[in-house]
RNA sequence: GCUUCCUUAGCUCAGUUGGUUAGAGCAACUGACUCUUAAUCAGUGGGUCCGGGGUUCGAAUCCCCGAGGGAGCACCA
């Protein structure tokens, strides 16, 4: 009878299982009406008035059980917290006995009424006791202590990143404060739905499986589909399928997606992201600016406002971890050329310069440039490092050289540059923005210089998607475009320093047991 | 892809120059306890020391190969 697989503790829950079963007490019943979530509780309780809670229905997971004799208390936590449950033989008559056959982690309801302990903590007196479901495995809860301040303090807390990120939901039990972490992420794409849709623009849907990728550049997944038998690529962006919508006559259109990137992983990367595009007709990228500031602040706010400081929701930080500046969304977002933000952070104006004199200027400050590199790349690599780490608040980058931006239509005024900008944040891009190319013939050659890129050896330059340019020449209006990098904004306002933190299931690379050599 | 560090009980971790039978707290089990809260007290069980190979009288410990993870770098919006 005994799995010899399972260890001490799991042996010990299955016969407890089976012992419930022939109690008759079924350890997975179909449901339970609660009428209380924990907090629902621990937010109304009135000790002058108790009336109100007199009869109430909560359930939850057990995350802690202290048993004395005749007497029992344990803790449920359920998705707005963690109530006490103080069972007493006397009210519980059939069930007392059984709470031996209890576990932490098994989920049960009680009816009864709250009340504040003689210890000063607002329980629930149980009356009525159900087991919910039982759990038949171990689930790392430590203990904790809260301390004058409401601070919680976990004692051997499950602390292993990789088994966190592989088993989320046992991460979310053991460290509940991760919640937070994904219910602003809710809020943001929510918020930022909703900002679209009260502005009349329409949320569409465009293909994951393209026969033909583009809109960024990126390498591509490559997946087949059988029937067709041809190869298909999961989306590296959905640019390219929502101007086709603005050609076809819809003003204002927009889609929350995930693309999928064959590149490699780090604290900022993750093999398939979230992303927000929208396309708006007869606008510019200056009018983008002014729509972008004011939805960013608009999230940002309502964040703060609905979740409060949330690094100190954040239990789970590193303790050295602390030089987070403090950004401040109230003030007007600073806006900058990119030559002037050069010019600003390196003293240097890198406008017009040819390749060699980027090389010359990036060796007198001391930027460390491979020969081989292009002079957009040179130029790039200065900006990473000189620019980009002082871009802590809020600011937008304004007029990048047309090479670096080959869906950019050129600048009305500014030769050699596009009408483009991105927003950086806590020195981090958060936005992407430009004047949508329309003009056929520009948009041609631009990505045929792209293909010539490609040919050349760079896997990553686009490919010349000659569908997409049948659209343009049947005329696409003006259009301004926006692309926001929602992980990396959810990031920003929970923040957290990894993209795994604010994914609740970040690409890991497969476990391999027993492992033969 | 490169560098570096880590992997010991369900969880968090000790483990001496390489030395007997690998330890602790929590969790589990048995018992006491009808307002406890890291409950307390007494007792008990629990290990593929990440996997494989090697050195050695002897390996958790030293060496090699492999796996996974963290951090950094490179690549990259």
């Amino acid at each position: 009878m005994e799995d010899l697989s399972l260890n001490d503790q799991e042996q010990q829950r299955r016969l407890k299982l089976a012992e419930l079963r022939s109690l008759g007490i079924n350890p997975y019943p179909v449901q339970f009406d609660k009428t209380h979530g924990a907090q629902d509780i621990l937010g109304s309780f009135d000790d002058a008035d108790t009336s109100a809670l007199s009869a109430v229905r909560v359930a939850g997971r057990i995350v802690s059980f202290r048993k004395m004799g005749k007497a029992s208390f344990a803790h449920i936590q359920d998705d707005t917290g963690k109530i006490q449950l103080y069972l007493k033989k006397d009210d519980l008559p059939e069930w007392y006995d059984n709470l031996r056959l209890l576990d932490i982690g098994d989920i049960v309801g009680a009816s009864g009424f709250a009340f504040r302990t003689r210890m000063g903590e607002i329980s629930v007196h149980v009356t009525e006791f159900t087991l919910l479901t039982k759990s038949i495995t171990l689930i790392p809860l430590t203990k904790e202590e809260t301390d004058a301040e409401g601070n919680v303090h976990r004692y051997s807390a499950f602390a292993d990143k990789e088994q966190r990120y592989r088993k989320r939901y046992l991460d979310l039990i053991a460290n509940p404060e991760i919640k937070s972490t994904f219910r602003i992420r809710s809020r943001v794409i929510t918020g930022m739905r909703k900002y679209f849709d009260d502005r009349g623009w329409l949320e569409v849907e465009t293909p994951i499986l393209q026969p033909l990728y583009g809109g960024a550049t990126a390498r591509p997944f490559i997946t087949h589909h059988n029937a067709l038998d041809v190869d298909l690529y999961l989306r590296i962006a959905d640019e390219l399928y929502l101007k086709r919508l603005i050609v076809g006559g819809f003003e204002g259109v927009y889609e929350i997606s995930k693309n999928f990137r064959n590149e490699g992983m780090d604290k900022t990367h993750n093999p398939e992201f979230t992303s927000m595009e929208i396309y708006v007709a007869y606008k510019d990228y200056l009018w983008m600016m002014d729509m972008t500031e004011d939805l960013i602040r608009t999230l940002a706010v309502d964040v703060q406002q609905q979740f409060g400081n949330v690094s100190k929701q954040r239990r789970d930080a590193d303790e050295g971890d602390v030089s987070r500046a403090a950004i401040d969304f109230s003030v007007p977002f600073k806006r900058a050329g990119m030559f002037d933000l050069f010019l600003e952070y390196t003293g240097k104006n890198l406008r017009g310069m040819s390749r060699e004199q980027l090389v010359a200027a990036a060796g007198e400050i001391g930027v460390p440039i491979d020969p081989s590199w292009s002079a957009m790349k040179v130029l790039d690599e200065i900006f990473s490092e000189k620019v980009e780490p002082n871009l802590i608040q809020p600011t937008f980058v304004m007029d990048y050289p047309v090479e670096m931006s080959p869906l950019a239509k050129a600048h009305r005024t500014e030769p050699g540059l596009v009408e483009r900008f991105e927003l950086y944040i806590n020195g981090k891009e958060i936005a992407n923005s430009f004047s949508e190319l329309n003009d056929p013939i520009d948009q041609r050659e631009r990505l045929e210089d792209q293909a010539r890129i490609r040919a050349a050896g760079d896997d990553e330059a686009m490919v010349v998607d000659e569908d997409f340019l049948h659209a343009i020449e049947v005329g696409m209006p003006p259009t301004a475009g926006l692309g926001i990098g929602i992980d990396r904004l959810v990031m920003l306002l929970t923040q957290n320093d990894s993209i795994r933190d604010v994914l609740l299931f970040p690409q890991m690379r497969p476990e391999k047991l027993n492992a033969e050599g």
